[in-house]
DNA sequence: TTTGCATGTCACAGAATCGTCATAATCGCA
DNA sequence: TGCGATTATGACGATTCTGTGACATGCAAA
C-alpha cells in the first residue's frame, strides 16, 4: 500500500499531531507549514492525497486548491480541508475549489483517518489499471507486497532491484534506456552513472537466474524484458 | 523524435553547458538570451520545449512565459524555468504564468534532461499520431522498441542498423543520398566518409536478406527503399 | 560497537560494433 | 565492347559497450 500524504497546517502542534497519527497507520508523510512551498512539493513528491489547512500564511488554502485542480501535473491529487469553525465552510463544501472533504476544528484524529481512507478508497484507480499480481513463466511478482515467488520457491529481492525488475515487467517487450531506469526506479534527483544499472541488472539476473535470458541487453540502448 | 528545444539564458556559460547537453543527447536547439528576441524565436521556430531563466535582461522569464500563453501560437509550448535559489519560486511554483515545471540553479544537467524528457512525455501528440508500427511485405518494423521481424522470426540488428532501416523505410520510394543518410543516421556532428554507408548498407541487406533487393542502389546518388 | 546487507563506483576483460581500406564486381555511357 | 566511375565485398584494427568481480560507503539491526 504505502500511500503518500501530505499535511499543510502552519500550526505546529496540530501538524504534528496528525502527522504521528497518519504514520502510526503506515502513511508516508510529508509536511509543509506553507502554502507556497507544498505546492513544489506536491509537484514533485505527488503525494496520494493532501491534507490542507483553509487559514494559511502567505497564500491561504484556498488558493493552494485552486492552482493545484488548474495544474496537470497535480489536479488528480484529492484534498481534504481542515477549515476553524466558522469559517467559509460553504465556498468549500461547494467544491468549487475541488476539495473532496472537509473536516472543522476541532476535530478528532480517528475521523480525519477515517475520511482519508475513504477519499484514498474513492479515487483508487480501477483494478484494471492498478498494479496487480504480475506473471512471467513461473514467476510471479506482486507490486503490493513486494513480493516475489518462481514457482513456490520465494525470491529475495532488495527494493532498488525489485523496483527495477517491477518496471521492466510492467513495460514488457518496451526497451528502456538507463536514463529511463534512474529516472523510474531510482528518481529524479539521483545523480549517478549509468553503469549502477548494469550493476543491479546484473544481480536481479542472478537472483531470477532461470529468466536471465529474459531481461534482454539492447546494445547501445538498454534493456528489455522479453515478451512472453 | 529530433526535438527542437530553445534554451533562453543570459549567463553564456551556463547557456553553452545546457545547449551542449541537449545536443547530445540528440535533440536539435536553438539559443536566445534576450526575453524579447526568444518570444520571436518561439513563433517562427515553433520549437517542442522552452528553457527559460527566470532573470533575464530586458523583459524577465515571468513575462516571456505569460506573454507565450496568451499567444495563440505558442501557447501550448511547454515551458521549463531555471531560477537562482531564493528566487521568486512561489509565483512560478503557482503556475500562474504557466510553466510546466522549474529547477533551481544548481542543476544538475542530469536532472534538467530528466525533467525535459518527462514535461516531453507529457505533451506527447496522442499514440494514432505517433508513428506505429511499419510494415513491409512480412516485416515488420517496431521504432519505439528498436525490434524488427520478418515473419515470425525476429531480426537482430544494432543500432546504427536500425536507424537506416527505419529512415529508408519512413521515406520508402524517396532516394536518400549518403550525405542525407549521414545526417540522420549518424548525426550532424559526424565526420566519416561517405563510404562507410554502404557497409552498413551491405550489413543491412544481409540481414533482411529476403528483402535485400528492396534497398535500391541508385547509381551516383544514394539508396532507395523500394516502393511496395 | 560490531556485523551484515544494500548500494554505488570503479577497473578491467571480452565481445560487439564500427569505420576504413584494398580489391573485386558492376554499371553507364561513349 | 571497353573504359572510367561507382558500388559491393571481405578483412582488419580501433573503438565502444557491456558483464563482472572487487571494493568503499552507509545504514540498520544485533
Amino acid at each position: 500500500m504505502d500511500r503518500t500524504i501530505l499535511v499543510v497546517e502552519d500550526d505546529p502542534d496540530i501538524l504534528n499531531l496528525v502527522i504521528w497519527h497518519l504514520e502510526s497507520e503506515g502513511y508516508r508523510t510529508l509536511k509543509s507549514k506553507d502554502g507556497r512551498k507544498c505546492l513544489e512539493t506536491a509537484i514533485h513528491e505527488k503525494p496520494d492525497l493532501l491534507v490542507l489547512d483553509l487559514m494559511l500564511p502567505g497564500m491561504d488554502g484556498l488558493e493552494v486548491c485552486k492552482t493545484m485542480k488548474r495544474n496537470q501535473a497535480t489536479a488528480d491529487i484529492p484534498v481534504i480541508m481542515l477549515t476553524a469553525k466558522g469559517e467559509e465552510v460553504d465556498r468549500i463544501v461547494g467544491f468549487e475549489l475541488g476539495a473532496d472533504d472537509y473536516l472543522v476544528k476541532p476535530f478528532s484524529p480517528r475521523e480525519l483517518l477515517l475520511r482519508i481512507r475513504a477519499v484514498l478508497r474513492r479515487h483508487e484507480p480501477p483494478a484494471q489499471q492498478r498494479p496487480g499480481v504480475l506473471r512471467h513463466r513461473e514467476m510471479t511478482v506482486e507490486p503490493e507486497n513486494y513480493k516475489v515467488h518462481i514457482g513456490r520457491e520465494p525470491i529475495r529481492l532488495t527494493v532498488t532491484e525489485f523496483n527495477l525488475l517491477l518496471d521492466l515487467l510492467q513495460n514488457k517487450g518496451r526497451v528502456r534506456s538507463r536514463d529511463q531506469l534512474l529516472d523510474r526506479v531510482w528518481g529524479y534527483q539521483f545523480e549517478g552513472y549509468a553503469r549502477t544499472v548494469d550493476t543491479h541488472i546484473r544481480r536481479l539476473r542472478q537472483k531470477i537466474a532461470p529468466y536471465a535470458e529474459d531481461i534482454e541487453t539492447v546494445r547501445g540502448v538498454g534493456y528489455r524484458f522479453k515478451e512472453t
